[in-house]
DNA sequence: ACCTGAACACCGTTCAAGT
DNA sequence: ACCTGAACACCGTTCAAGT
């Protein structure tokens, strides 16, 4: 079922995903859905946060370096799926398992960094990659171009974060 | 027409401003709308760029602390219509001319301070102001403390990304 | 557990016509 | 220039019923 979202939204677009669309694709009456999900916002937190669980979790390395493979890993999944970015901005973030999972690695590699506030160190570093992404899913910019801008001023996030 | 469209979301949130809702509201007909507007799309252009309106750019003063105040007014004036933020994030920014114009101050601060890169620096304090207007809109956060965050993390971006 | 038919209360937009 | 009636092709969701 989510198989089939995911094909509705690359063919059409986030636009495209209607419960009827979905129920189109499967050859089911729209009604059937509702079986297998609570209500299109269920379906569209499952669709995001299976996106998530391919987020790449770094592990070993030195704690900075380990954050900022984090935050790019993530920034660089949403890039690879631009239909889905808009999706996550109208619900800022994600609330299904994954996400949980990655607030958490997330905010152990904050800590370990030293930053005195974790809990805003993460909504900056959060807004940031999602806000890039988005920018990028929506833009004629040459892709590369945006990625070394992301890089870039993430770095400067994670300078001012850190004490000394 | 914009003053009852802001009518609408006040009382019912983004998602009740629909051109039907608002023909309701002017006692019309709902495709009497069409005249005065192209589309739903050209609506919220309008209703966004009528906010950005209101945005206070700051004269005078060093040119560092003229971004800071042009960033910050930008982010209070999104945080006090939390209804409208959300719109921001679908159509990523704004496009009418009170947004461009915003946008020109905004390239000479930043000249002025001397950033090498402009529209890079441009992109990023664009997403960091929406960014933080989006999750303040959308949560239980208590408000100063985010406003505070946000201060911070604006300045950590300044820093970085002025030379020297 | 999973599906269907039928219905309810909505959408955005267009077309032809009226003043 | 601005409005209307009528229509088209959609939505999400619920309810009762069937297997």
């Amino acid at each position: 079922m989510l198989a089939a979202a995911r094909a509705v939204v690359a063919e059409g677009g986030a636009d495209a995903l209607s419960m009827r669309a979905l129920a189109r694709r499967l050859e089911v009456a729209p009604n059937a859905l509702y079986s297998h999900v609570a209500d299109k916002t269920d379906l569209l937190d499952q669709l995001l946060d299976d996106l998530l669980g391919t987020v790449a979790i770094p592990t070993g390395g030195d704690p900075r370096g380990a954050v900022e493979a984090l935050m790019t890993s993530t920034y660089e999944t949403l890039v690879g799926h631009p239909e889905l970015v808009g999706l996550f901005l109208a619900r800022q973030g994600a609330r299904g398992p994954n996400a949980v999972r990655l607030g958490e690695v997330l905010d152990a590699g904050l800590a370990a960094v030293g930053v005195p506030d974790v809990p805003a160190a993460r909504r900056v570093l959060i807004i940031h990659a999602i806000g890039f992404a988005a920018f990028d899913a929506g833009d004629v910019l040459p892709a590369g171009a945006t990625a070394h801008s992301f890089t870039r001023s993430l770095r400067w996030l994670l300078d001012g974060m850190t004490p000394g």
